[in-house]
DNA sequence: AGCATTGCACTTTTT
DNA sequence: GTGCAATGCT
């Protein structure tokens, strides 16, 4: 039976040891281990120490067995190191806990269950590439303009259908605008075509437990039984899918514990509900919520200055947070004329903070909003000798060579895959192109077969007798090792199986530093299929297990303790880690917050949270910088900081480099209380390079954003108190393009006929076509594509375009 | 079929 | 500046 033993006192002692070093209120949270729980925790508090202590406790207490305990985190990593905490805790009696994210937890659940859903247990998990080729695929199929409706956005739409549990026929019924029709006829043949394929997609592996739950009321209670005690890490980014989830299962014990902060919901893009945490009283009326406000993490100056920026926020559960550390260093911000020379300063910073401050280098992070904003940062680094660690990005699972051997394998595990079949038939090149293709897939669709199955039979496909004699020893290979696949250890099989593919040979043929580095992270790949399989010496785990596995591995899984490297990577990803000395970068109107997001009130207070993300990793020191020019798709535009700088109170929490006080502006998002136009937020450029602004009275109070009171020469004034004096006489040095412009001709002149499509001849650049135009009069400018060379923003009124047609 | 070249769209954030 | 998809040449 599922009961564990009675407890005895010496259990009870053991139990309560584990309280030992932590505060009151933690106490209590892990004392009250029966019913329904939250945990509203800010940032450093020990929320995850706390649940750690509460599972150790239940295991201690012998009130559960840890078979009986299901741990979900936000990340494998965070599971990880909590099941290496608990073990330490309680020693190995903590072995058999469910540990893991809801989407490594559920794709296991499913591999037992699979049968009972019409699955195989070896089905494969399609990442957002094999979902987008997918789609491209039937938009095809479909004549669906894939320009127009990108497989990206439809992607992004069938995912938040799936999140909401919405099947094609309700998403179908309440499709009223074009794009939701195309989403609307592409989602029933996609779900489709994944079934046909074997394979789950990230929301189905929430969404097809849930199915069977509600169609298998023996398995749900089987499954409720068995999880007695039920804690969710970071509650506030489940979506509604996990939400269901946890409700189905808590439904018997009732025995659930959250954890989260809502001013740390920062997935919503995603279909995080940050509803979930708010109503959690709700749903179980009889929940205990214990607040965790101290930090343990940051200075004082660090925790005000946090504070701070969530007040921005309006909808926020009341929270104080306090911390007993030292006072601190106030928070610096740092301006750059450039990306270029943000990043070497803060190089700079870090490395005098390494040298004299003797700070290691692993205690530094350095965050950015996007992905893209890495690059600079990374060359500096370089050039500086800074050893340094990139999380994200194109992360090791994502490259494509890891992508390849990854889809042999996974074909030779499930041959319906049909994304992993096109992705590897003809790589290394071996005489299978497009026509090739379109021939076997043409075969497969009129006869309903997978790609593979249409593989057997090349000749009936109407191949040349070339192509079907190429096919098939493609199809031989795969089926070779697919037999073998059962009865094979995983990296045996593995390894011979690649050896084969060739893949390795044409890399080495290569021969260029590039592929060498291709060929080392194949054999990686190979070693990790060795360790994974080796693991656990009583049971050798499936290849198939594998892939499954690494296919929810996040980057910043693989971050380990051990490197003694700078950090870079995005906000996001920063979630729940911490650091010395942390860098907020890109603090700029259009970056952080996103151009987009500063469009509507609820993603503007999303991009702020995670603002305060960025701002709770620091420990001790925290700089932000933001850079008066950017590179932006390839060109460099000009930057305004970010509003958010300018929200913080007066309060002597933020310095200039100088030392100087940051006196921040109020008022320059405030809105004008005029007119009461409806629709978004729409910024009109007048002729004199004004703005006049249309919103809602409602979308104006909600929001506070707005561009009409900024002033340009605000920003033109150094931060630096002395630099009152003439500023920057540095010219434009070598790294920077600069275009000559040939001056001359009257700006009415050359305006008139410049419009958007025509072809122009420019002096140096010669012929090219006109894409856009902005601006009026004297302020006109015309981007120019020149075949030559590339796209240019040219001054009508400096520029000489001559249009010829 | 396979390679090279050009064109183009792209920058949110991710399990 | 990048990476992919379409195009065109061998």
């Amino acid at each position: 039976m599922f009961s564990p033993e009675a407890a005895s006192g010496a259990d009870e002692k053991r139990a309560d040891e584990l309280l030992e070093g932590l505060n009151p209120v933690q106490q209590e949270a892990v004392r009250a281990s029966e019913g329904a729980v939250m945990i509203i925790a800010g940032p450093g508090s020990g929320k995850t120490r706390t649940l750690t202590h509460r599972i150790a406790y239940l295991i201690a207490a012998r009130k559960a067995w840890p078979s009986q305990i299901l741990a979900l985190t936000f990340t494998n990593k965070a599971a990880r190191e909590m099941r290496t905490r608990v073990t330490d805790l309680v020693g190995p009696d903590a072995k058999g806990m469910w540990m893991g994210t809801f989407h490594s937890v559920f794709s296991r659940v499913l591999r037992r269950e699979a049968d009972k859903i019409g699955f195989s247990r070896d089905f494969s998990i399609y990442d957002t590439d094999d979902q987008e080729r997918l789609l491209r695929e039937l938009m095809l199929r479909q004549g669906v303009d894939a320009k127009k409706y990108t497989p990206r956005s439809i992607r992004g739409r069938i995912s938040s259908a799936k999140n909401q549990m919405m099947t094609p026929e309700a998403y179908a019924a309440l499709a009223n605008d074009p794009y939701m029709e195309v989403t609307a006829r592409l989602y029933g043949p996609y779900n489709q075509r994944l079934r046909k394929a074997n394979a789950m997609d990230f929301d189905d592996l929430l969404a097809w437990p849930i199915r069977l739950f509600e169609q298998h009321p023996d398995v749900l209670a089987d499954y409720q039984r068995r999880w007695r005690y039920i804690h969710i890490d970071e509650y506030q980014d489940t979506n509604k899918a996990q939400y269901l989830l946890a409700k189905l299962l808590a439904a018997e014990h009732q025995n659930i514990c959250v954890v989260g902060d809502d001013a740390q919901s920062i997935y919503a893009f995603r279909g995080a509900d940050i509803g979930n945490i708010l109503s959690f009283q709700n749903d179980y009326p009889e929940a205990t919520t214990i607040r965790l406000e101290q930090n343990y993490r940051s200075t004082q100056k660090i925790v005000r200055f946090a504070d701070a920026i969530i007040k921005g926020n309006t909808k926020q559960l009341d929270k104080k947070l306090w911390t007993e550390n030292d006072e601190g260093e106030p928070v610096r911000l740092m301006e750059a004329l450039s990306e270029r020379d943000e990043s070497q300063k803060i190089e700079r910073t870090i490395r005098d903070l390494h040298v004299r401050g003797g700070i290691p280098w692993k205690q530094f992070a350095v965050l950015y909003r996007t992905n893209a904003q890495s690059r600079s940062m990374e060359e500096s680094l370089r050039r500086g000798g800074i050893p340094y660690r990139m999380v994200g990005g194109t992360s090791f699972y994502q490259r494509k060579e890891i992508k390849d051997a990854l889809a042999y394998l996974r074909l030779a595990v499930n041959p319906s895959d049909d994304a992993s079949l096109l992705r590897v038939i003809n790589t290394p090149t071996r005489g299978i192109g497009g026509k090739t293709v379109d021939g076997l897939r043409r075969y497969a669709a009129e006869h309903g077969l997978s790609l593979w199955q249409a593989a057997q039979e090349p000749s009936d496909a109407g191949l040349s007798s070339r192509a079907a004699g190429a096919v098939e020893k493609f199809a031989f290979l795969v089926a070779r090792f697919a037999s073998k696949a059962p009865h094979t250890p995983a990296d045996e099989l593995a390894r011979e199986y690649i050896q084969e593919t060739g893949l390795l040979q044409s890399l080495r043929d290569e021969n260029t530093p590039e592929s060498l580095v291709r060929l080392e992270n194949i054999h990686e790949l190979l070693n990790a299929v060795a360790e994974f399989a080796q693991a656990d010496s009583d049971a050798p785990r499936t290849l198939s297990e594998f892939l499954q596995e690494v296919s929810l591995v996040s980057d910043v899984d693989r971050l380990g303790e051990e490197e003694n490297r700078v950090t870079l990577m995005t906000l996001h990803a920063s979630k729940g880690l911490e650091f010395k000395v942390v860098f907020v970068t890109g603090m700029e109107e259009g970056l952080f917050p996103l151009a987009k997001a500063a469009q509507d009130p609820t993603e503007l207070e999303e991009e702020r949270r995670l603002f305060y993300v960025g701002a709770t990793r620091a420990e001790e020191i925290l700089y932000l910088s933001y850079a008066r020019t950017r590179y932006r798709y390839g060109e460099s535009t000009s930057a305004v900081r970010s509003r958010f700088l300018d929200e913080l109170d007066g309060d002597d929490l933020m310095r200039t480099e100088s030392g100087a006080r940051f006196a921040p502006r109020k008022d320059r998002f405030q809105l004008p209380d005029d007119d009461g136009a409806q629709g978004g937020y729409r910024v009109e450029y007048d002729a004199d390079g004004g703005y006049s602004y249309e919103s809602t009275p409602a979308q104006r109070r909600a929001a506070k954003s707005g561009y009409e009171q900024m002033d340009p020469h605000y920003y033109r004034t150094s931060l630096r108190p002395d630099a009152a004096k003439p500023a920057r006489k540095k010219k434009a040095s070598g790294g920077e393009r600069s275009v000559e412009y040939e001056p001359g001709v009257a700006p009415e002149a050359a305006g008139s006929d410049v419009v958007p499509g025509v072809k122009v001849v420019h002096g140096t650049f010669g012929e090219g076509k006109v894409i856009a135009i902005e601006g009026k009069g004297e302020r006109a400018a015309a981007t120019v594509h020149f075949p030559r060379v590339g796209q240019k923003k040219l001054k009508l009124k400096f520029a000489r375009l001559r249009v010829i047609g």
